[in-house]
DNA sequence: CGCGACGTTGATTTGCCTCAACGATTGTGG
DNA sequence: CCACAATCGTTGAGGCAAATCAACGTCGCG
């Protein structure tokens, strides 16, 4: 259960067998069900959790009603909602199983604790969030600079196993495009290669 | 010349006389003409800076040559470049000063010396990447949700100063719009008020 | 003074959206 | 096990937000 995470902790950080334990002490199996919600927008608790196995959409709906798709986090990924590390506002972040998926999960008290007593872990976490973030800026950039077409391929070649487990339109919302147009691109695709 | 830097670390963490001390020691005052540049894409030296005063423009350019700008920062922000921090690849990252700068720097080297030697860092450096990935989040949700108008007018309630010191065909980059539109939609808005 | 950087305005074009109708597939309760 | 409803993808017609191109006025600065 726990050999999947100790791997990706053990590429950032060493950790005595002693603070290996207390680790995973902290941590919560969990298990979701497909089309089940692990947090809906509104809820206030802080948690942040490691796939074990499944899928999760993580998707902000804003006031004019329309999904922001931030990310499809799939095995070895960490999922939480950074809006409520920082102030303690109410997520506006929904995360939905599209499989039935197995997580171990941390809450934000007990990660506070695993910080002070193995600061260790401060380093591991701003390692991970700050790939994150990279990832996230160049998505930026992509959306503001490129057609979607671009876009596209682009994100079939980064991820080319999301296009296998998860619906079309999906990926139209988190490329920020009709799903109408993104079967018109993909048309076009393979009418080209012909 | 450190009031406002340890102003700022003191929000996060507190330090002793001596790890302030050792913190200074890392910190290289630098200067940095209006046009000029703090570092252009190609470069592949690492650091992070703290603007004193000033503002600092950040921004990419993608390889069909449109700019992205990521942020327009200024006094008491950090700038730099996260793709610098992972990798080690070379930046596409570049930082141009709009107003003569001064800036406290730290090279990368030197920062991993400090986690090293005063791990409390690591717990300010993550709380600073946490804020920031936040904000950019947000604004990944806003450009792919929002119209334009909206956005315009986020942008200037949420940087009411920035206006005031930044060209508006600048902004106009940072909204992700050509400068003639974001003309007209202002011509709109200052049509409406009357 | 003259040049370059900046902002405005108008005409035209285009990337993408919305709406609507239609197959194909899946899954679920009777 | 079938029937019917969801869910999903495709295609076409029409519309709109924003881009592009071009011309022009204005200011600040060397």
């Amino acid at each position: 259960m726990f050999t999947e995470i100790d791997n990706y902790v053990a590429k950032c950080i060493s950790l005595t067998e002693n603070e290996k334990e207390y680790f995973h002490s902290l941590l919560n199996h969990q298990s979701v069900k497909k089309k089940t919600f692990l947090q809906q927008a509104g809820e206030t608790c802080g948690f942040e959790a490691y796939i074990i196995k499944g899928c999760i959409k993580s998707y902000y709906i804003d006031e004019n009603g329309s999904e922001v798709i931030l990310h499809f986090a799939v095995e070895n990924w960490w999922i939480g909602d950074i809006a409520n590390f920082s102030g303690n506002k109410k997520s506006t972040l929904n995360l939905e199983a599209l499989e039935d998926t197995e997580l171990l999960v941390i809450n934000i008290i007990d990660k506070e604790k695993l910080y002070e007593k193995v600061p260790k872990f401060e380093r591991m976490f701003r390692l991970m969030i700050q790939r994150t973030h990279e990832t996230m800026m160049n998505r930026l950039i992509s959306t503001m600079a490129k057609p979607a077409e671009e876009r596209y391929l682009e994100f079939i070649s980064k991820y080319p196993s999301i296009p296998q487990r998860v619906p079309q339109h999906l990926i139209a919302a988190y490329l920020g495009i009709s799903p109408e147009f993104l079967s018109k691109l993909k048309a076009k695709l393979t009418k080209k290669k012909s």
